[in-house]
DNA sequence: GCGATGCTACGGCCGGCGCCGTAACGTTCG
DNA sequence: CGAACGTTACGGCGCCGGCCGTAGCATCGC
């Protein structure tokens, strides 16, 4: 039953405050330092340190060293995936927390930030919607599929489908299309390896750039115009 | 930030080796009473009742009062779909783990069981694998999509897919087809609504009957047959 | 080399909580 | 109504682990 132990051991290790502040500010898939994650925890860097070996060293995180720091991230997107699911649970049993005042204040956050390895907030879900209504993607509340129709179109917009279907094998592996629930407009986002492919690519097309102190991407005028007329999504 | 807070407190219930053990004990949907789940963790029933007190209170399960009994499940699918992904980062990196070895040792959990509200192992598995090879549903590794030749499919065997589409919604609500990464086989069966569904169909026209003690599912003999010729499934 | 910086290792304090035993409460059944 | 059973409430013990301070190790810049 060791099974059973190393569940224990991953839920416990996501269930520290200070671990889980760590862990939410690494849900944008960047690699951060420990000084960096213990002042987002509010903690001092000797206990973020201990911190991050349990989790590494728990297979949560993946350390890579540079020089004289030592960058941690997310060791897998099944662990953003776990993560997002017991985001999920904790949103639903939030009654009080309605609509308007959910999730982030900064309102770049709100309007286009990273979740993991793709698009959330406003722009997120905007897409999402765009690819569904062109019947590009299909999306359940919990399962989605990429259609032939949406192979070709991201085929027009420079994305290579062929290596995602490469792995279409029932076995694990990489997500090929999957919803992820936005926890500022509580409605799905487009996640899984579209997901990202289009967010890599919004990325080295100058669509969209990463601001540097935080989750929030900034959206250029040409990514304002490739999302409002290839892409046909209305950012309001 | 109390979305933290609230992330961290499901990990932390979640975290605990009991509480662990009588998670794992309700995800076959069962509803079980405070003095089973103390023997499943190995502690005394007063332990197990204040375990189950936090759980409840924190949102992991609800209870239900019959007599002088109190009956505990999870809460929502939400919750087993929780621990299901907590389950697989766990089952990911357990490299030790090989396919001959893994999972329960008991050959009739093996052969077919109950994983929350839907079929598990062999039998899970085959059905899964029947369904996608006839174009009833479509799979991969993260998501599924039922198709009209599956609803007619369902249809046949007197399954109404009619409530289920209904809610083909993109808010948060049942899922309607999904993946569920089976922890014996390493292999995908189907969850969700649909998955759901099946399971209920089967225990109402006895192709297959639960066992009192055990999550162990038995398949009948009119069941074999049905699951045979009707799906074309090959549980070997 | 030398100091500054980023990070880790170790020791000590202390609060939280998992565990049990005892006890009280409610339900069921004879 | 009283005994039996399931369950919850309370008190006390013990340990795990989070936190910080100090100290030690690597790396980079001068």
């Amino acid at each position: 039953m060791t099974s059973n132990a190393r569940f224990a051991e991953l839920a416990t290790l996501s269930g520290d405050p200070a671990r889980a502040s760590m862990l939410f500010a690494l849900m944008d898939g960047r690699a951060l330092t420990a000084a960096e994650l213990a002042r987002v925890a509010g903690i001092t860097p000797q206990t973020a340190s201990g911190h991050l070996s349990r989790m590494t060293a728990g297979g949560l995180l993946s350390v890579e060293k540079q020089g004289r720091h030592r960058y941690h991230r997310l060791a897998t997107p099944s662990v953003a995936h776990m993560l997002e699911t017991i985001m999920q649970v904790a949103a639903e049993l939030d009654p009080d927390r309605q609509r308007p005042i959910v999730g982030p204040r900064d309102p770049a956050l709100r309007k286009a930030r990273a979740c993991y390895d793709h698009f959330a907030g406003r722009l997120g879900v905007a897409l999402a919607d765009a690819l569904v209504e062109r019947g590009h993607v299909e999306l359940t509340s919990d399962a989605g599929l990429l259609t032939e129709s949406g192979i070709a179109f991201l085929g027009e917009i420079g994305i290579d489908t062929g290596p995602m279907l490469q792995r279409r094998t029932l076995r694990s592996g990489r997500v090929l299309c999957r919803p992820c629930l936005d926890w500022s407009e509580r409605r799905p986002h487009l996640a899984g390896a579209v997901g990202a492919a289009i967010c890599t690519q919004s990325m080295r097309n100058g669509w969209t750039r990463r601001r540097d102190d935080t989750r929030a991407v900034l959206v250029t005028p040409a990514g304002e115009r490739i999302f409002r007329e290839t892409f046909g999504a209305r950012i309001e």
